[in-house]
DNA sequence: CAGAATTTGACTTTTACTGACCTTAGGCTA
DNA sequence: TAGCCTAAGGTCAGTAAAAGTCAAATTCTG
């Protein structure tokens, strides 16, 4: 078998164990425990973990660097679009409050657009509107808030 | 964990802890808290709280000397407070769409921003509120917007 | 065999850490 | 008050600990 398939199954392995879909490795450390030279690391990930392959490198050089591998959901648009058809015509603020947290923990939207989506239905917003249109409202700017940033 | 984080950890906390976004340290004594020498703390300093990171560092030497870190807002949040300010309790559908159009080419908010913004006062929306209360809404939804980016 | 994939290692760049030495602020003493 | 002492913080250059690059050498594959 090859250096390059044995290093691919055990980042593969990390990344099945981690729950956060995450592998990090200190470059020597992992080159010399598989048993190759540190620079065949590089060559695996720039040739089988691209992001055309759905994967995010990221390092950091100098005492105590390391790399980071993670699998990205390419296919961000459709678990949103489920996300926003999952939504009925009402939503509550609790629910609107963790759907939109959730979302962001899995990366679906960006940090600052989950801020931007929490402050949208934040109290001081909703005080403007009548308390029986303020579900229908909180479903209405969640979902369209989300197709925005499909 | 390497030291440089630790030392960055601790000075977030502080400055989280703090009501008024500054962290006040004698460098000495911080050191040998933590368990380093005196100079990683400038090293700390001079590579993670740069202006270009949002941190302003003023010190004294000599006996009583400190060193004071302090989140400094960015000049865009002031011109956003301002336009803030500048929203009265209502606003009308052009004028919000000119403001958040005008903030984003002035790269006060992100593209993305703006685009969930003019989303979240989309017409789509809109239709959920009784017409009375869209402008006080709208005025409301803009201005809590803007100041979840600052 | 030709071209693609893999392997290697010498060299580069970044980041982290340390210690010796420098500068400044205040206070104290003669 | 001048001069000295002490208690800070500041600088800088050197070393070490990673990771990155690149091209030559080798092996695979059709």
């Amino acid at each position: 078998m090859k250096m390059s398939d044995i290093i691919t199954a055990h980042i593969l392995d990390m990344l099945e164990q981690s729950e956060r879909n995450t592998a990090e490795i200190q470059r020597n450390e992992f080159a010399s425990l598989i048993g190759c030279v540190p620079s065949q690391i590089n060559y695996v990930l720039s040739s089988r973990f691209t992001p055309e392959h759905g994967y995010l490198i990221e390092s950091r050089r100098g005492g105590g660097g390391y790399i980071r591998i993670s699998r990205v959901k390419l296919d961000k648009s459709s678990a949103l679009m489920h996300i926003i058809n999952s939504v009925g015509s009402e939503l509550d603020p609790a629910s609107a409050r963790i759907l939109i947290e959730n979302s962001a923990e899995a990366e679906l939207i960006s940090r600052e657009a989950a801020e931007l989506m929490q402050a949208a239905i934040s109290n001081t917003v909703l005080r403007e509107i009548p308390l029986p249109f303020r579900d229908s409202f909180r479903a209405a700017i969640v979902k369209q808030m989300l197709l925005a940033v499909i």
